[in-house]
DNA sequence: GACCAGGCACATC
DNA sequence: GATGTGCATGGT
């Protein structure tokens, strides 16, 4: 008698609750921060995220309106430092095109959209993909789904979980097939996972030292 | 100096 | 549909 998906799944999310606490995401003091967050760290690492931020909200940027009404020169100009940035520049005028537009520049209005709908418009954004998308629901809307990345599919194929070649929508149903669809959870889970990563994963290639099955080594 | 980071779109076969 | 490539900065 094997243990279950379910089974495991919640083994490992109570392993890494403990061992790394509530991660209290996702680390942005407004929900179009998330927005903007979740686009400048396509492919980036945090840090530089962190800088091309700092820069909006000096020149007081940080909002929708606001960067609305800048030309794509000067937004690429602020976020340089998340790299990608002409590209970047160009995905955030468009959301923010979009919810200017469409919502009056409001995220609560945006958010206000039913989950299906809202993905599949947002999913309709140039930019703007699953990851991205899946980010801005559940981090910036609450809405209770699982962001299935990079990390997710590293630590978890490596230890049997997934096959080696998941893609996003099997792994994200792996996760919302087998938990409780709560905000909380899915918030979490995911946010733990990246801490697992950061911790263990950083100096090693490919995650050879992600240690998911040796967590309790780690925890004890 | 190489390698990597919380992706995505697009070209080409 | 699958595979390859451009995008670019900053930390290790």
């Amino acid at each position: 008698m094997s243990t279950s998906k379910k089974e495991q799944l919640e083994n490992i999310y109570q392993l890494l609750y403990r061992r790394f606490g509530k991660r209290n995401w996702w680390p942005a003091d407004s929900p179009f921060e998330v927005v903007v967050g979740a686009i400048l760290t396509q492919n980036t690492a945090w840090t530089n995220v962190e800088k091309a931020i700092a820069n909006l909200k000096r020149a007081d940027m940080l909002s929708a309106l606001k960067l609305y009404r800048q030309p794509v020169s000067v937004i690429a100009e602020l976020i340089r430092p998340s790299g990608f940035y002409n590209q970047k520049a160009k995905r955030l005028k468009l959301m923010v095109k979009h919810i200017v537009e469409s919502y009056k520049g409001s995220m609560s209005n945006l958010c206000n959209k039913e989950t299906t709908e809202l993905r599949n418009e947002l999913l309709s954004i140039n930019g703007i993909g699953k990851e991205t998308a899946d980010s801005i629901m559940l981090y910036a809307c609450n809405k209770p789904l699982f962001v299935a990345d990079s990390y997710t599919y590293r630590v978890f194929s490596r230890h049997g979980l997934i096959e080696k070649e998941t893609g996003y929508d099997e792994i994200q149903a792996l996760f919302m097939d087998n938990l409780d669809h709560d905000t909380n959870t899915f918030n979490e889970y995911h946010a733990l996972i990246v801490e697992l990563a950061k911790n263990f994963c950083r100096t090693k290639p490919l995650c050879d030292a992600c240690p998911l099955s040796d967590l309790p080594r780690y925890i004890d």
